[in-house]
DNA sequence: TTTTATTTTGATCGTTCAATCAGTTTTTAT
DNA sequence: ATAAAAACTGATTGAACGATCAAAATAAAA
């Protein structure tokens, strides 16, 4: 049904997606409107509106936008390793690494996560897509398989899925002095390697 | 300085932002307008602004009401304890009982944190206040003092102190149907303890 | 009681915004 | 070359908002 592709448009859609996103990112959910991304983008602001069906719809284009990103990113970094043990550090690596060159689609997302809503006025940070979300199920499926091949010892997949993705998402906020990434890193992993035994 | 203790006018600015607290949390931060506040308070308008210089004032008084009274309730917990074993279960068990019972603030806070911003136009979920939080303080506290007193092994509590915070967090958006808050407290516990040893 | 200070009201002002739409330009199809 | 469709502009509209303030009500002080 959705086959109604014209190039001109995709186009026109990603760029004024990257003008929310540079948008979002400078001044925050609260302060962004469309005339402001017309603005970055360099068009007219109806121009919005004949792409996207209002702001709700904008937002939630650029939310889908951004975790597709994530995910091809984290996903091709994966794959190809062989062990559990390996997908599961070469997860926790990719998603740090990505936070650390993307602070702007992160913030981006976050603004996005803790004020749109879905249709049913239910903020993204409170909706149970979390489950859904393909990186939680990557995640989770990587600690369940590692179990079944004896490679991890006894725990919760579920749980532990939640720690590190928690553990992942406070880079954000790290106090760059304290602490540099890839020291963050090290230490994530050798902690999460504690709790698989 | 701040002598200035009118009765009247602190039992009016806590009702206001208590009436903040449940329009925050029933519409959320970005429909929350300081007429809707009035009027869930059953003020007029003006007298928002009169007791707060504005918005912004009002949204940063709610959020240090918010951020006392979980302190106060954890602090109140673990400051009995005798060892640091007990004072970080508590730590843990109190956070997450907190948050369980008082849903509705932490949402407020929540919406807060991811849309105010500091006098200085920075959201403050980036701005560097985590580590003085009296919280972390207090956790990093525990976790240091406990490994100074041989009750925990080698791990830097600075890590540690993050993942374990961002565990609380994330019990936020607990799938209800698959865990129940006790099991979660008690997978928590056990996995944290792996990573002390 | 009278005066003064504090508290409260509600209408009003200027601003910002999302959405709309009539009209223009550009692209595509015939 | 012509017609039709798609892409685009920018001014306008109506609604919502934060803030202000003159005036009223209430409380405190003299």
């Amino acid at each position: 049904m959705e086959n109604k592709h014209s190039l001109i448009a995709d186009a026109r859609r990603e760029q004024i997606i990257k003008a929310a996103i540079v948008v979002l990112t400078e001044i925050g959910y609260l302060s962004t409107s469309l005339s402001k991304i017309a603005n970055k983008a360099n068009i007219s602001t109806g121009l919005i509106s004949y792409h996207f069906s209002g702001k709700e719809d904008l937002m939630r284009n650029t939310l889908i936008y951004l975790v597709e990103q994530e995910r091809a990113f984290i996903k091709g970094k994966v794959e190809p390793k062989q062990t559990y043990m390996e997908k599961l550090m070469v997860f926790i690596e990719a998603s740090l690494a990505y936070q650390g060159t993307n602070r702007a689609y992160n913030i981006a997302l976050l603004e996005i996560v803790f004020n749109g809503r879905t249709p049913d006025n239910v903020p993204y940070y409170l909706a149970e897509i979390n489950d859904e979300d393909e990186l939680n199920v990557l995640l989770k499926g990587i600690l369940y398989k590692g179990q079944e091949a004896k490679e991890f010892g006894d725990f919760d997949p579920i749980v532990i899925a939640i720690v590190i993705r928690g553990a992942i998402s406070a880079s954000l906020s790290l106090p760059k002095t304290e602490m540099s990434l890839e020291d963050y890193n090290e230490k994530i992993i050798k902690s999460v390697l504690k709790m698989l035994k």
